[in-house]
RNA sequence: GGGAGCAUAGCUCAGCUGGGAGAGCACUUGCCUUACAAGCAAGGGGUCACAGGUUCGAGCCCUGUUGUUCCCACCA
């Protein structure tokens, strides 16, 4: 006995089962055998703090279609798994947790600080590995790393001093992004515009010679504390005379020079602009240019500090409250108006985030960004789709240098050591024991890395460098890399210029771009608006195959998709589909039946069958080259359910009902063309397609190293695919013709075929009776039946004889109505014929295909015209 | 201010190098035809945003317009 299938697909009894038999067989385990062609994937590692969400479940869904499509192509597949850090968002996490214990950071102390987000990582950074199993994701978790594993924390130490001793890396006082909640320096990409209701105060700074005021506006009120000078543009005339003069600051009273600068909008305000050194960046720029002082007004922690006098100790709200109201009873404000503009804020606590100055390390970027232009331009880093390289490279031409310092305690600690005795600072990878210059003690930086500094070097820390290891020689560079378009800054163009500088060669040869899940409306998921969808929900209600195979369908590279639950019931009937097909083709075989052959034999559905497997095998390989996986998917599905459950199995029926020979040819086609879909849609559908491929013959412990399908010539059957269609046009046409009539399918009639390919018709008697409900057949060339219903294909003149249920004038007016749509067609195709300019220019295979359009036309006509004719 | 995407059936979206427009869902009609009602058969529904252009031929290529979404820049 064959084993019995449920009547209905139930994932919940299969995948966890399933996942676990790959796991034990080592299956996902990569080879690392030089003697193989390797295809390395090395995943988008998520934050340790996060838990699945539908970007993740895009991201590793198409991972792993591309990972189990080759590794059932032969290849020795790696897809390298892991986790990030993520020290901003961890730290954070961990900060909140002990402020319910009532500790702070400072309480507990580095070491004990340490010690908590290394527990923190035990037990939630194996939360999200946990459900990426879900997906059926085949990493190999032989290989699973973490950012701050010993190796990649060795990688980043050997970057961090190559990097120094070469001058790339500096650390100087430069203009930052401060965000006053993380309490810590982030980059420029870390920060996000938000559009927010400000307002624009207007204010006179009088000047010192009495000579009168010169007006300004501000966004921020409470930096004019900080204000070192004011500036304007050198072609304003209006403010020519006081270029060099000097203004004295309200409230504060320091006399600052007028300086004129380029960098002052004419057009804009009043044309005069605050200078802040301290606090915002263009200023710093003009400061350096004219020589100002740089007066930080501000506490890390976004608190005035005591250069702002008798502001100090106030937040920075409370101060520019303080501060406009003093402007405005001493008489310096001239007006307020509101204002809608962007604000600067952090990617991670949306808090408004501060530009100070501030002493921090830097990558110099400039001599990187050469080589990572070039690597795209050459062609050796393709962009999928390709739009996105422009997006790169205008990111790359105008990148600024990155300040990779953070005060934070949860990282990679900064490989730099003071001496406070000589000032002496020694950059090294191993840990210097005493001052190389006066022998005394060492203080390490407290500071930590920004997480992206060892995210850019995942590609090859994750296979062992600095090390010379056999893994980093068999599988890199990489092949594809797959991420969202929004991690293109952050980290693929990051892993780009790392890899040039440290590897010499290019991370990886593709980046396959994808878009992001929206909800049903069209809105971006998010914690705070509550729209979340959470996958593991959706993998418990329809299967972890419904929603792969949901997240691949209507999915082009690169743009956006909704996600909405009926695309996963759609998916989960689909899966269903297929799994009743198997259960059909499960029922008919004998015991005997062995393993995915072609048989001798075959009928022509047969051959017609086969010849459209071969050609989606071809097109489906070919699609999933190009990174075409929505269109893949559908091919499948189309096949799947429309080519092989609604016709071949129908067409099946007939041959396995009769048994004998002709059933054993059925039941073995059955069993290749299913086992060839079930291949073909594995990496779609891995744990549904596996359960299938067990319980049907096989060679072989598991689909997912069974070999991927190849085309074959020999079963090209071109000529059957279009014998099959004739007969299938006048099953259509029948089926057409009985439905509008409103004859019920259990009343069989008798058809009269009429048609010049005479042997074929006949052969498929057996066919019509199946599928366009006819008692018997008879197929000659010509008929003059009465009372029959009209029927027209291109092929043959069809006549079922209704009796009472034959309304003449409403034949005629439908056969007239279909005569003039042919002659009407025939017309068109007619006119491109007669032009010359077509017949000469366009592609001979396709002005053949237009005549032989014409000449069934040609055909159908006459026989639309006969027939009229009979009915007299 | 610069750049990009999108605009195709009622809805959500495909449409690969140009050769007479497709799917899913929804809708209408008829069917429990022993693989599947999470199903079967049949059907209705589109000026491919608009205006030009290139071409024998344009949903697809070019130019412009409108609407919409996003990214970058940040004029205080």
């Amino acid at each position: 006995m064959r084993k019995e299938l449920a009547k209905q697909y139930d994932p919940k009894n299969v995948e966890d089962r399933i996942y676990k038999y790959w796991l034990d067989g080592k299956y996902f385990h990569a080879k690392c055998d030089p003697d193989m062609k390797p295809y390395t994937i090395v995943i988008p590692p998520p934050n340790i703090t996060g838990q699945l969400h539908m970007g993740h479940a895009l991201d590793e869904t198409f991972q792993d279609i591309l990972i189990r499509w080759r590794r059932m192509q032969g290849y020795d597949t790696l897809w390298l798994p892991g986790t990030d850090h993520a020290s901003i968002a961890t730290e954070a996490k961990i900060v909140e947790a002990m402020k319910k214990e009532g500790l702070s950071k400072d309480d507990v102390g580095r070491e004990g600080f340490l010690e908590r987000a290394w527990e923190w990582k035990r037990v939630f950074g194996g939360r999200i590995v946990e459900q990426l199993k879900k997906l059926g994701s085949s990493c190999d978790w032989d290989r699973e790393r973490f950012t701050m594993d010993e190796g990649c924390n060795k990688a980043v130490r050997e970057v961090f001093v190559n990097l120094y001793n070469k001058g790339l890396i500096y650390r100087g006082e430069r203009i930052i992004n401060w965000c006053p909640h993380c309490l810590t320096s982030i980059s420029d990409a870390e920060v996000e515009y938000e559009e927010r209701d400000g307002h624009f105060w207007h204010i006179r700074y009088p000047l010192a010679d009495g000579s009168g005021y010169v007006e300004l506006a501000t966004t921020r009120p409470e930096t004019m504390l900080g204000d070192t000078g004011v500036a304007v543009h050198p072609d304003d005339e209006r403010y020519k005379d006081i270029v060099g003069k000097t203004v004295i600051l309200p409230l504060v009273g320091r006399e600052i020079p007028i300086v004129a600068d380029e960098y002052v909008e004419m057009d804009f305000g009043t044309g005069v602009v605050k200078m802040t050194p301290a606090h915002d960046p263009n200023d710093f720029e003009v400061g350096l240019r004219h020589d100002l002082e740089v007066i930080n007004v501000m506490t890390d922690d976004a608190h005035m500090n005591e250069n702002a006098g008798g502001y100090c100790g106030m937040t920075t709200l409370e101060c520019r409250k303080a501060v406009v109201q003093a402007l405005e009873e001493q008489g310096y404000l001239i007006k307020v108006e509101p204002l809608h503009h962007n604000v600067g804020v952090c990617y991670r606590c949306h808090s408004t985030v501060e530009p100070r100055i501030s002493k921090q390390w830097f990558v110099k970027m400039q001599p990187l960004a050469d080589p990572a232009i070039d690597i795209v331009k050459n062609g050796t880093v393709k962009f999928v789709p390709e739009r996105f390289d422009k997006t790169y490279f205008h990111w790359m031409e105008n990148i600024k240098d990155w300040c990779i310092s953070r005060q934070l305690w949860w990282g990679h600690r900064i490989p730099a050591y003071y001496c406070d005795t000589c000032g002496e600072i020694v950059v090294s990878k191993d840990t210097p024991q005493a001052c190389p210059k006066c022998g005394a003690a060492l203080r390490q930086d407290p500071d930590t890395l920004d997480t992206w500094f060892s995210s850019a070097l995942w590609p090859f820390s994750t296979l062992g460098w600095p090390d010379d290891t056999p893994e980093l020689r068999h599988f890199y560079p990489t092949d594809t890399l797959v991420t969202g378009y929004d991690f293109i800054f952050f980290w693929v163009a990051r892993m780009i210029f790392s890899a040039c500088e440290h590897m010499g060669k290019e991370p990886f040869h593709t980046v396959f771009i994808h878009g992001i899940v929206r909800d049903e409306l069209g809105r971006k998921m998010s914690k705070s608006l509550g729209n979340g969808i959470d996958p593991l929900e959706v993998i418990d209600r329809y299967g972890a195959d419904a929603l792969r195979f949901t997240l691949a369908t209507g999915n082009s590279p690169g743009n956006d998709m909704r996600y909405s639950e009926k695309k996963v019931e759609a998916s989960r009937n689909f899966a269903n589909k297929l799994w009743n097909a198997a259960r059909f083709v499960l029922m008919n075989l004998g015991e005997d039946t062995a393993p995915a052959h072609v048989p001798q034999d075959l009928a022509l559905e047969d051959k017609w069958i086969l010849s459209r497997l071969n050609t989606l095998t071809r097109e489906v390989t070919e699609n999933l080259e190009k990174f075409e996986l929505g269109i893949a998917v559908q091919k499948l599905y189309d096949f799947i359910w429309d080519v092989f459950c609604d016709w071949y199995i129908e067409l099946a029926k007939i041959r396995l009902q009769q048994g004998g020979e002709p059933a054993k040819t059925a039941g073995d086609v059955l069993v290749y063309v299913l086992t060839g879909i079930l291949k073909l849609l594995h990496p779609f559908m891995p744990f549904i397609t596996e359960e299938i491929w067990q319980v049907i013959p096989h060679e072989g412990e598991t689909i997912m190293m069974s070999a991927w399908p190849q085309y074959d010539p020999a079963l090209d059957y071109s000529a059957e695919e279009t014998d099959m269609e004739r007969i299938m046009a006048v099953v259509r046409a029948v089926r057409n013709r009985r439905a509008e009539m409103n004859v019920p399918p259990a009343k069989k009639a008798k058809l009269y075929i009429a048609t010049s390919f005479t042997d074929l018709f006949s052969a498929s008697s057996t066919v019509f009776m199946k599928l366009a409900a006819a008692s018997s057949v008879e197929v000659g060339t010509e008929f003059s039946p009465d009372g029959a219903v009209n029927i027209v294909t291109h092929d043959a003149k069809v006549y079922i004889p209704m009796g009472d249920l034959v309304d003449f004038e409403a034949e005629r007016a439908r056969l007239n109505k279909e005569l003039a749509k042919a002659e009407d067609d025939l017309a068109f195709i007619g006119k491109k014929l007669n032009n010359p300019a077509f017949v000469e220019k366009a592609p001979a295979a396709v002005v053949q295909m237009q005549r032989d359009g014409a000449a069934r036309l040609q055909d159908k006509i006459a026989m639309l015209k006969e027939s009229i004719a009979k009915l007299g």
